[in-house]
RNA sequence: GGCUCGGUAGUUCAGUUGGUUAGAACGCCGGCCUGUCACGCCGGAGGUCGAGGGUUCAAGUCCCUUCCGAGUCGCCA
């Protein structure tokens, strides 16, 4: 084995071009595939830029040409060299023009053969991946995605920078907050018997520093919550966050849009148009059933509960005369043609929604073939094509439900669906939208009682200020969310800064006073000395990075992330610790995996 | 917690109504080869069919349990 002592890397592999033929070059890296022809030997050499052509061949030192007879893939290896046109170019690779004809070899360390192939899409499955993590993140695929990520943060720090932020570090061992999602927690030593928390996000600490006179604060702010995973959740994740003092909700999408535009510039050399669109909740919900539409694509929702209301059709009346509602979407673009079993995957499919059925209508060579219109009128069913707009050629797919919220999930994950199995979704194409008017509170069957849509800090909306308690229902919140091609990117609001309206809010919620000094104390005396009027947002980078990157997961940009049980493969953790430490913390585990 | 899909050489996969010695490609090892770049040619090694149990003359294949992974519903203020 050799040493690195004396030896000066000239350049990145991906570097060379026609430009350096000529020059004495010294590069390191992997190997990536080592070609012995007999007298002549090709090694392909990697570092994070790229490959570049090792040559070696008779008139190399013999020395030299049997340790290059040697390399394996991922062999660690330095080498210095002259730079030469190569007899025979490839436009595979950007450095194909050139190979570097190698005088010195230095074999730095030797590899197993790794499990699976260090090569560009790589199709080993997940489980190889995450064991081998830092293998997999050879692979220039990873480079790239992990690149990016960087880029993306580098530049919200040089923008928020430029806008006049601070960017704030804020603690992980905090205070359990028990509305919302799960607390990790971590135990205190000191403390036996209590317990840190780590944060869900710095949403009180970045209120607190407005309260501070900060006015401009930000962070890429790591955030925990112990729930299940998605292909888009993980247990831990990271945010943008910011929050800005004197200012409304114009001032903070202003901001966000700036970032947005130069971030997608600089990164993807696309042009993001601002301002972005807005919608209020209410708005979003009757068009596309959902708060974070895609608006990538149509296929809108319409409401045909006045059609079918009294109609002879239990599947329709019925959901209608128990305050649910009959809605549609109209798939356009020749979904007529749906053979049968793939719509019947389609009924399948709003099932996961908890929808009852689906119904459907095709309209093929000027006729109408359905599963309901044999229910029905002629005068209903004609009224119900009318309506969704339908002509030849289209597909009409009904849900009704005695709960709404049943049927906008359905239909909202419907359209979304249909629209990706019939692949007219634009990757590169980027459709921003602020969802606004967000209802103050949801009610919670589980809980039997309303809880917090956004968080208890959250602004009322002027005019509806006065039902708070009155209306709970009907009560929207100054709270917004950014949404990019169907995923909620962040969200936001504007915050309560008077103690007058947070103890009005709590009350609201049905917080008691004792809960409220016991949980919000520190924040609630706070408000007592005098809170600017503030608001903020945090963004998911992770789903940003994903965007951006083309990924499917958050997993693919971020360098260490768990599965879907929230454990780490390559670390294989969490795991037991010893009995000691336990001791010091007085913990005893009733229950233990086997 | 529920539902769906998956687990077979190192890897990605195929494996028929249950039936001889479980295959392919890539990778790996050895040999030959002076312009390759998915080098080529010749040869070779490599398997607890995720695990456990059951049905059967016979199980990779059927049944049950369980582990692992993915997607998703619930959940995620």
């Amino acid at each position: 084995m050799d040493n690195i002592q004396n030896f000066k890397r000239t350049n990145y592999c991906g570097e060379f071009r026609m430009a350096h033929v000529g020059q004495t070059a010294s590069v390191c890296g992997w190997v990536q595939r080592q070609r012995d022809l007999g007298g002549l030997i090709f090694v392909d050499l990697r570092d994070r830029t790229g490959l570049v052509q090792l040559s070696f061949d008779d008139s190399t030192a013999k020395d030299i040409f049997d340790k290059a007879s040697t390399l394996r893939g991922e062999y660690v290896i330095a080498a210095t060299g002259t730079v030469r046109e190569r007899e025979a170019k490839t436009d595979k690779i950007p450095t194909g023009d050139v190979e570097i004809y190698v005088s010195e070899l230095r074999l730095l360390a030797k590899a197993e053969t790794p499990p699976f192939e260090i090569v560009e899409n790589s199709n080993a499955n997940d489980v190889l991946r995450l064991t081998y993590r830092y293998l997999d993140l050879r692979r220039p695929d990873m480079q790239h995605a992990i690149a990016t990520r960087h880029k993306i943060t580098k530049i919200a720090r040089d923008y928020f920078d430029e806008q006049g932020f601070l960017e704030i570090e804020t603690p992980i061992l905090t205070k359990s907050t028990p509305e919302g999602a799960r607390d990790y927690l971590v135990p205190s030593r000191v403390h036996p018997g209590k317990f840190y928390a780590l944060p869900q996000s710095p949403q009180q600490y970045k209120q607190l520093l407005m309260l501070s006179g900060f006015d401009r604060y930000f962070q890429i702010a790591r955030c925990f919550r112990d729930e299940d995973l998605r292909a888009d959740r993980q247990p831990e994740f990271t945010q943008i966050d910011l929050e800005m003092s004197f200012i409304n909700e114009d001032d903070i999408m202003g901001i966000q849009e700036g970032f947005m535009k130069r971030v997608f510039k600089e990164v993807l050399d696309v042009d993001v148009q601002t301002p972005f669109l807005r919608m209020p909740y209410r708005e979003a919900m009757d068009r596309f059933g959902s708060d974070k539409p895609d608006m990538r694509f149509g296929f809108e929702l319409k409401d045909i509960s006045d059609i079918v209301k009294d109609c002879g059709f239990g599947v329709f009346s019925g959901p209608v005369a128990e305050g649910g509602s009959v809605r549609l979407i109209n798939i356009e673009g020749g979904a007529a043609a749906f053979p049968r079993k793939k719509i019947d995957k389609l009924v399948d499919f709003v099932k996961t929604y908890r929808a009852k059925g689906l119904a459907w209508a095709r309209l093929i060579d000027g006729g109408v073939t359905s599963s309901y219109a044999k229910f029905l009128t002629d005068e209903e069913n004609a009224a119900i094509l009318q309506r969704a707009g339908a002509k030849d050629g289209d597909l009409v797919l009904i849900v009704g439900d005695a709960k709404n919220d049943v049927v906008f999930a359905s239909l909202g994950a419907l359209r979304c669906e249909v629209a990706k199995q019939m692949d007219i979704i634009d990757p590169m194409d980027f459709k921003f939208l602020w969802v606004t008017e967000f209802p103050m509170f949801e009610y919670s069957e589980e809980e039997g009682r309303y809880q917090a849509m956004h968080h208890p800090f959250t602004a009322p909306m002027v005019e509806d200020e006065d039902k708070i308690l009155s209306d709970k229902a009907n009560c929207r919140a100054r709270a917004y969310d950014i949404v990019l091609n169907g995923t909620e990117l962040g969200g936001g609001s504007i915050r309560i800064n008077t103690p007058e309206m947070q103890q009005k809010a709590f009350q609201a919620l049905g917080i008691s006073d004792e809960d409220i000094e016991e949980r919000f104390g520190h924040l609630v005396n706070a408000f007592k000395y005098g809170a600017p009027p503030h608001g903020g947002l945090a963004y998911g980078l992770d789903r940003l990075c994903m965007l951006m990157a083309g990924a499917t997961s958050i997993r693919d940009v971020i360098a260490f992330p768990k599965v879907q049980n929230a454990s780490d493969l390559m670390m294989a953790c969490p795991d037991v610790v010893d009995q000691k430490q336990l001791d010091d913390l007085c913990i005893a585990c009733t229950k233990t995996e086997e």
